[in-house]
DNA sequence: AACTCGGGGCA
DNA sequence: TGCCCAGAGTT
C-alpha cells in the first residue's frame, strides 16, 4: 500500500506539473447551474453542455424560472444536449423539488443530491467537490479509464474504483486529481487509439507494450 | 452488483 | 445501418 501510494505520488506530480491547475470543464457560477450542467452533460461533451447553458442562463436563472419553464420550450432550448426529452423532465422536476423542500438551495449532501432526478453518484460528486469543496471524487468513464491503465486501481466498477482512488490519493488532491485524469483521458489516454507516443505517463502504463494494437 | 435503457457518435 | 458506449435508474 505505501509503495503504491508513492508510485501515486510520482504520477501526481507528473500530472500536475503537465496540466497545472483546472478548473471544472463545466463553466458555472453557482451551485444551481452546475446543477443544471450536469444534468445536462450525461452523454454529452462539456463543449456542448457550455454552449447550451450560456443561452440559457442568459434568461433563466432561478429553480424558479425553470419550474415555471414549459416542457416543450425547455426541450427546444437543451436540444444540442442530446436525450433532451428526459433531461428537460429532469430539469424541471430537480427545479420544483428545490423550490418546494430546499428553499430553492442546492443541497450539499450526496443523499440529497442523488434524490434529484437525473442526478446519479457520478453528478453529485462533481457537485460536492466542485460547488462545495467537499471530499468527493467522481469515477466517470475517462477516470476509470486512465486510472486502470495507470495501474491505480483495478475495481470492476465505478464505485470500487472511486474507494480505491480514495484510498490512494491524498485528500487535498481529490479534486484536481479528478480534473486531471479527465484531462489527460480526453487529449492523451484515449478510449480508442490512445496517442502513447506523447504521452508523459508511458513508463507508468501497464499496458504501454499493447497501446497502438488495438483500435488503430 | 447486475441489469436495462434512450439516444448520440462513429465505422 | 449497426455497434459501441456513458451514466441514470431499477431490482
Amino acid at each position: 500500500m505505501e509503495g503504491k501510494k508513492a508510485r501515486v505520488g510520482v504520477i501526481l506530480k507528473i500530472l500536475e506539473r503537465e496540466y497545472g491547475q483546472l478548473e471544472s470543464g463545466l463553466r458555472f457560477e453557482n451551485p444551481f447551474q452546475l446543477l443544471i450542467a450536469v444534468i445536462l452533460s450525461a452523454q454529452c461533451t462539456d463543449v456542448r453542455v457550455n454552449r447550451v447553458t450560456k443561452r440559457l442562463f442568459a434568461n433563466y436563472k432561478t429553480p424558479e424560472d425553470f419550474a415555471a419553464l414549459g416542457q416543450e420550450e425547455l426541450e427546444e432550448e437543451i436540444r444540442e444536449c442530446g436525450l433532451f426529452r428526459n433531461k428537460a423532465k429532469n430539469i424541471r422536476k430537480t427545479a420544483s423539488i428545490l423550490l418546494r423542500d430546499y428553499e430553492c438551495r442546492v443541497p450539499s449532501t450526496r443523499e440529497e443530491l442523488m434524490s434529484l432526478p437525473g442526478v446519479g453518484r457520478k453528478s453529485a460528486n462533481v457537485i460536492l467537490s466542485h460547488a462545495f469543496g467537499q471530499d468527493a471524487l467522481a469515477v466517470d468513464t475517462h477516470v476509470y479509464r486512465v486510472s486502470h491503465r495507470l495501474g491505480l486501481a483495478d475495481g470492476k466498477t465505478p464505485l470500487a474504483t472511486e474507494r480505491q482512488l480514495l484510498q490512494l490519493i491524498p485528500r487535498e488532491k481529490w479534486t484536481q486529481a479528478h480534473q486531471w485524469l479527465i484531462r489527460h483521458g480526453r487529449r492523451v489516454c484515449r478510449a480508442r487509439k490512445p496517442r502513447c507516443e506523447v504521452c508523459i505517463l508511458r513508463e507508468h502504463c501497464r499496458r504501454v507494450l499493447v497501446c497502438g494494437e488495438e483500435g488503430a
